[in-house]
RNA sequence: GGCGGAGUAGCUCAGUUGGUUAGAGCAGCGGAAUCAUAAUCCGCGUGUCGGGGGUUCAAGUCCCUCCUCCGCUACCA
C-alpha cells in the first residue's frame, strides 16, 4: 500500500468559482484521490480557501463586511459547494488559520537564518483617500504610449506596452478614483530565489514524465532574460499573515504582512496539521505525511493546478521549501492543466462569465457535470464548454450507454424472471471473450488514472460500458429467453453482475449515481474488479436486487436553449 | 516585443522516440434488433493533418519561414 499525498490549488475566496476552476484542479484532483482510495491506498487529499491579499479586502469592503468575516462566509459557501460536487478532500482548509500564521512565520524565519532574505527598499504609490499602498494593477491612467485612458499601472491593455506606475498620465486610484496618489518609500522582504535558482534547475532538471506545460513554464522563468528573479514576500495590507520574527514584530517591517503567494501554498502544509487538530490526531499524524524526517519519506506527493499557477509551485514554493533546510516533503508530480472555455470566450470571474458553481448544481446533479468537465479535461490544449457539446455527450454517455444497460438488464430481468439473480446455464465462448476484453480494457484504464491521463480515463470507462452493450446485442437474451431460458438466465446473471462491476469502476467519476447502483443492486461489495471473471460471479445466483428509478435523465432541448439564453450574459 | 501552447473529418478531440492504406466519440446516411430512458448494436470517412520551403528511403510527427487563435510576461491571485 502506497501513501499519497495529493492537493488541489487554493480557490481564491473572493467569491464563488466557475466551472474552468474546478476542472482545472479540485475536480481531477477528487478524481484521482478517489480512484487511490478504491485501490486501497492511503490518501492525504487536502484544499483550502487563499483568503488573504488585495482582492480580499476590497471584496469585503464592497458588501460592507469585516474581511474577516467576510472570508469565514465565504470559505463556508465555498465549502458546501465542494461537498455539492462531491470533493472528498481530507480537509478543506483555510489559509488564514492559526496554523498557516505559524508555519508562515517559521518559514520566513528559517529562510532568514539561511541567508535567504533581505531587505530592500522601493518605491510604491500610495492613495491618500483610500488609506494604503496600491498594487500597480490598481492604479489607472492614461497611457504614455498610446493615449488609451483606461491604462492599468503594470500594462496598457489596449497597447500591450508594459508600464510602470509612474509613467501614466494623471494617475487615478483604481478603488476609489482619487487623484490624490503620492509615492512613498517603503521596505519590504525579497526571497532570495536568485541563490536558489540553480538548485530549482537541478531539481526540475532530475523529474521525469511531468506535462511539458509544467515544466516548460517553469523553465521559462528559470531562464528567459535575467532569469529567475528575487521575490518580495511581504505587503502593505492589514489583512494577512503578520510579518514577525521571533514572535515580534520583524524589525523594519512592522504592520506589514505577507505576501498571499508566499503563505498560500505554506497552508497546504498547515491545512494538514488543521485537519489533524480536527480530528483529534496529533502533530506526528500529520508530520508523517510532511516531514522526510518523521516518516513522509515513502510519500508521493502530487499537485493539480491550472496553469497561472505553475510558476509559484514548481519556483517560489520550493524555493521556501529548500531554503528553509528542514526536511520538508517537495511535489514529486506536478499535474496542470490549461484552460476550460466557455462558448467561444473565456469563463471570467470577475465579467461573471459562464457557468459558476453554485448555478451549476441548481440545474443538474454533480454527476452530470463532474463526467462532463473531467471527459472535456484541458489537459493538451484549452478545451471549450458549449451547452450542444454538453447535452449531447451527457445525454449519449450517461443516459444512452450507462443508464440505459442498467434499464434494459434489470427490467428485462424483472419481466423475464424476478427481481433476484436467475440461476441456471453456463458461461460459454461468448461470455469468455466478453470477460477477456473487459481484462483488457480494465487494465487500461487503470494505467490511464494511475498516469492521470483524464481524458483517456474517461474514454476507456465509456469504451467499458459500451463492451456491455455490445455484449447485450449479440447474446440477446430476450431470443435465446425463448428457446433456452437457463442460457438466457446466465447472460442476464452476468449483465447484472457487471452493473456492480461499473458501479465500482465508475464511482470515481460519477459517485452519486455509482452508490445508487450499488444500492438497487443490493451489495457493499465495492472490490476492485483485479480478477474480472471473479468480479462477474459476485453477485450470487438467488441475490435479490431492485430495478433502479432512471439513473440519469435526459437534458431536453428546451432546457438546453433555456439555460443557453439564461446563462449568456453575465452574472448579477 | 519576448516566451509558451495550439491550428488534424461538420463538431469535440487522439495521434508514443519520424515508418504499413491518418484514428475515436458525436452529428449524418444505411441496416439489424425490439430487453430498454425512441434507449442499443453493426456498416459507411478521398480530411490540401494552417500555408510555403527543407532534411530523409520515409514527416501530422524533425528544421526554417509565414499566417491565425490563446495564454503568460514576475506588485491580481
Amino acid at each position: 500500500m502506497a501513501r499519497i499525498l495529493i492537493t488541489s490549488a487554493l480557490p481564491y475566496i473572493n467569491g464563488i468559482k466557475h466551472l474552468g476552476n474546478l476542472v482545472g484542479s479540485q475536480l481531477p484532483a477528487d478524481l484521482y484521490a478517489r480512484y487511490q482510495r478504491q485501490r486501497g491506498h492511503e490518501v492525504m487529499f487536502i484544499c483550502a480557501t487563499d483568503e488573504h491579499g488585495t482582492p480580499a479586502e476590497l471584496a469585503a469592503a464592497k458588501t460592507g463586511e469585516d474581511v474577516a468575516d467576510y472570508c469565514k462566509r465565504m470559505h463556508a459557501e465555498q465549502s458546501k459547494l465542494a461537498e455539492g460536487f462531491r470533493l472528498s478532500f481530507d480537509h478543506y482548509g483555510r489559509s488564514s488559520s492559526q496554523r498557516n500564521h505559524q508555519l508562515t512565520q517559521h518559514l520566513a524565519e528559517k529562510l532568514a537564518e539561511n541567508g535567504f532574505i533581505e531587505e530592500v527598499t522601493e518605491k510604491q504609490v500610495y492613495s491618500n483617500a483610500d488609506g494604503r499602498f496600491l498594487p500597480d494593477r490598481y492604479i489607472e491612467g492614461t497611457c504614455p504610449n498610446c493615449g488609451y485612458d483606461g491604462a492599468r499601472g503594470d500594462q496598457c491593455e489596449n497597447c500591450t506596452k508594459q508600464l510602470d506606475p509612474t509613467d501614466l498620465i494623471e494617475p487615478r486610484s483604481a478603488i476609489s478614483g482619487s487623484t490624490d496618489l503620492e509615492v512613498r518609500e517603503t521596505k519590504h522582504l525579497y526571497l532570495k530565489q536568485t541563490a536558489l535558482k540553480d538548485d530549482i534547475d537541478k531539481w526540475i532538471d532530475s523529474q521525469k514524465g511531468w506535462p511539458v506545460l509544467t515544466t516548460s513554464i517553469a523553465k521559462k522563468w528559470l531562464h528567459d532574460g535575467d532569469g529567475l528573479q528575487d521575490r518580495g514576500i511581504t505587503r502593505d495590507l492589514k489583512w494577512g499573515v503578520p510579518v514577525t520574527k521571533g514572535g515580534e514584530p520583524w524589525p523594519g517591517m512592522e504592520g506589514k504582512v505577507f505576501y498571499v503567494w508566499f503563505d498560500a501554498p505554506i497552508e497546504y502544509i498547515a491545512a494538514t496539521a488543521e485537519w489533524a487538530d480536527d480530528n483529534g490526531k496529533t502533530d506526528a499524524d500529520w508530520e508523517r505525511w510532511w516531514r522526510t524526517d518523521k516518516g513522509a519519506d515513502d510519500v508521493r506527493y502530487v499537485q493539480f493546478m491550472g496553469k497561472d499557477n505553475v510558476p509559484f509551485h514548481t519556483l517560489s514554493f520550493p524555493a521556501t521549501i529548500m531554503g528553509s533546510r528542514e526536511p520538508w516533503k517537495l511535489v514529486d508530480y506536478i499535474k496542470s492543466f490549461n484552460y476550460l472555455n466557455y462558448d467561444g470566450g473565456q469563463f471570467s470571474t470577475s465579467k461573471g462569465r459562464g457557468v459558476f458553481m453554485d448555478q451549476a448544481l441548481d440545474i443538474l446533479p454533480a454527476d452530470y457535470w463532474r463526467w462532463w468537465l473531467l471527459s472535456h479535461a484541458p489537459e493538451n490544449s484549452d478545451s471549450e464548454f458549449t451547452w450542444e457539446n454538453f447535452q449531447a455527450s451527457v445525454n449519449k454517455d450517461l443516459a444512452d450507454v450507462l443508464g440505459n444497460f442498467v434499464s434494459r438488464v434489470t427490467k428485462f430481468c424483472r419481466s423475464k424472471f424476478t427481481e433476484v439473480v436467475p440461476e441456471g446455464g453456463a458461461f460459454g465462448e461468448q461470455e469468455n471473450a466478453l470477460i477477456a476484453d473487459l481484462t483488457t480494457r480494465i487494465r487500461a484504464y487503470e494505467g490511464h488514472m494511475e498516469a492521470m491521463d483524464v481524458r483517456k480515463a474517461a474514454t476507456e470507462l465509456r469504451a467499458i460500458w459500451v463492451a456491455g452493450n455490445e455484449y447485450l446485442q449479440s447474446a440477446a437474451p430476450w431470443s435465446t429467453f425463448k428457446e433456452d431460458p437457463e442460457q438466457a438466465a446466465a447472460q442476464v446473471r452476468l449483465a447484472l453482475n457487471l452493473i456492480r462491476v461499473y458501479a465500482v469502476l465508475s464511482r470515481p467519476f460519477i459517485p452519486d449515481a455509482c452508490a445508487t447502483l450499488m444500492t438497487a443492486m443490493q451489495t457493499a461489495d465495492d472490490s476492485w474488479p483485479d480478477d474480472v471473471a471473479a468480479a462477474l460471479s459476485a453477485l450470487p445466483t438467488g441475490h435479490a436486487f431492485t430495478v433502479p428509478d432512471v439513473t440519469f435523465r435526459k437534458i431536453s432541448d428546451e432546457e438546453r436553449e433555456e439555460w443557453e439564453a439564461k446563462f449568456a450574459g453575465t452574472r448579477d
